[in-house]
DNA sequence: TTGTAAGCGTTATCAT
DNA sequence: ATGATAACGCTTACAA
């Protein structure tokens, strides 16, 4: 493999020089540059990434920790974070833990080891304190979790508004036995989100049931498999913590002959493909997937370069997506058997 | 930041032996290990990772070129290099061209240049020839796409037999009139699968009918795109190179009031989680999406090694998953009308 | 068991 | 405009 020293030596002048051409800095005469330039064809030399990184003490890479590659929500914002880093010439290292608290750990392990010039978290199970350690060593961000009090910067949508304003629209409805299936306990959106959908029904005046309440893992079938007990437990309308299993649920009332929306209504959250693909297309929170992740990415950059960062908790607008799978209580079913 | 001589200076030793410490190469005085870590510890020292893939001339990082990132498909397949690629010590760089061939030239670059240790394509866009000079300065394998004839490893399943055995079953249960929503020209899948569909046809003695024969993208939206077409053209059964194709047609169905499978047979490819989630269920082929991806890494991480690879055309098992999605034409409504 | 020192390929400083 | 050379932090012969 042709080192930068054999470009030199065949063209006849210095490393210095071959770097210049290299680098495009300007201030090589052009007959000099053009030596350079064919020694490198014939040697088919190509630089060596390494050793310019190790040299220049960065490596041009940013690592983002991904709970579940598989869930589409997730690779939508990594659409915008690889669009921003790549504009800016940087690469993205995606991480997937599996949800698992010992790989995220192993990922903080090797940014401090400065195996990446920064790294973005897409919800984080780990401690923050953690986190919070690595600020101080390697630029973080927390993408898609308000973290307050704590100074680590983060971008999301106000996932307690949300869930509030999800809650309200199926009160407005109607509805006053409202279940909701929660995302894991341990995570902070799931903490703000729960609290979104008490703080409404406490405003609209109605009890909140902890029988009505539900830990689900965001995934589909944990959807599927509280149906049942939601419906046994007398729900006329559901809000879920993700689209999925809002989706894994309509699927077990089409199983069962439950109609949707007829005889219970849902919302869901994040707004992903899935939710306008299935029948009834489901009413949701929609996250502005590619802004979180573009301005996640944008801030994490402006980290790195020592650049000031104005705002250091971004929070970003969601929106109510009404579609069919919500329908007024008055309508519903359950309501005109009576 | 607290180098390998700040440690080697405060523990009164040398840097060869906190090297050997790090490194847990043993041959270390426990007295001496003891001192070295107390430093490690004292100093708050991370090695560099830089540094170390400089001087050993490695990177331990494997770049993985996924043409959309946002198909469970690929990512089904990304889990099972994951798998693989952790478990001998190799990150994972996840490199998303959205399709786009100076994206895979970019990468192919970064490959050259040593950025990574080895490159794996789930399916190459880019002219095969740009492939296999890569792979005389660098370990190379595509994944998804069987490649004869030139010197490339690959892991995929026979795509020319799936697309064969897919429209033998509709064939098998009566229909005549086939069409086949392809994935996009120029890709070597593409190609193979096109030419099962005709084999099947011409086996049974169906004359080809290249009205019945589309051009999509693999996308959700180019199935419900081309419904129409298909429907207005009397086909009584649709065969598609992916299940999200044959979600958007079977969509396109629901919204004009067609019956899946009474009215039209449809059957998929790829098997992802959605082709269970939907109404019907989709009557699909499935990949061995983990094992492609854990198969084609192995052989990479062999091929880094220099280990002898005995077979370097992997050929997996695919299978037909039959579920709701089809139907005999005997039984079908426009038959029934008659 | 431990230490010395060369060297990986590049960039950047300082001369010329 | 160009060159000489130190330096980045680590591993690894080789020596002791």
């Amino acid at each position: 493999m042709a080192t930068i020293r054999d470009v030199a030596k065949l063209a006849g002048v210095s490393t210095a020089t071959v770097s210049r051409v290299l680098n495009e800095q300007g201030g090589v005469n052009s007959e000099t540059k053009q030596k350079v330039l064919d020694a490198i064809k014939k040697l088919n030399y190509k630089p060596n990434t390494i050793a310019k990184n190790f040299r220049q003490n960065k490596t041009d890479t940013i690592i983002v920790v991904i709970p579940d590659i598989t869930n589409t929500f997730f690779s939508k914002i990594l659409l915008g974070m690889q669009d921003v880093a790549n504009a800016n010439g940087y690469n993205v290292l995606l991480c997937n833990t599996n949800n698992d608290v010992e790989k995220e750990l192993e990922y903080i392990r090797f940014t401090e080891r400065r195996g990446a010039d920064g790294i973005i978290f897409l919800t984080a199970r780990v401690n923050y304190t953690n986190i919070l350690e690595l600020t101080k060593t390697c630029p973080v961000v927390v993408a898609c979790e308000y973290i307050d009090n704590l100074d680590i910067p983060t971008v999301s949508i106000n996932n307690f508004k949300a869930a509030y304003e999800a809650t309200e629209y199926l009160i407005k409805l109607g509805h006053k036995k409202i279940a909701y299936i929660n995302g894991p306990k341990g995570i902070v959106l799931s903490r703000d989100r729960l609290r979104g959908y008490k703080a409404a029904l406490e405003r609209y005046g109605i009890e909140i049931d902890e029988k009505l309440i539900f830990e689900g893992d965001f995934y589909y079938e944990s959807g599927y498999k509280h149906a049942k007990q939601i419906l046994e437990n007398g729900a006329s309308a559901v809000f879920t913590a993700s689209d999925d299993m809002a989706a894994g649920f309509i699927r077990y009332c089409i199983d069962n002959n439950i109609k949707v929306p007829k005889e219970v209504s849902v919302v869901g959250f994040d707004n992903i493909k899935l939710a306008s693909i299935i029948k009834p297309e489901l009413t949701t929170i929609a996250q502005p997937m590619y802004e979180i992740g573009s301005t996640a990415m944008d801030m994490l950059i402006k980290l790195i370069k020592g650049e000031e960062v104005e705002k250091r908790n971004i929070v970003l607008e969601h929106q109510l997506i009404v579609r069919e799978s919500c329908m007024p209580y008055e309508k519903s079913y359950v309501k005109t058997l009576k």
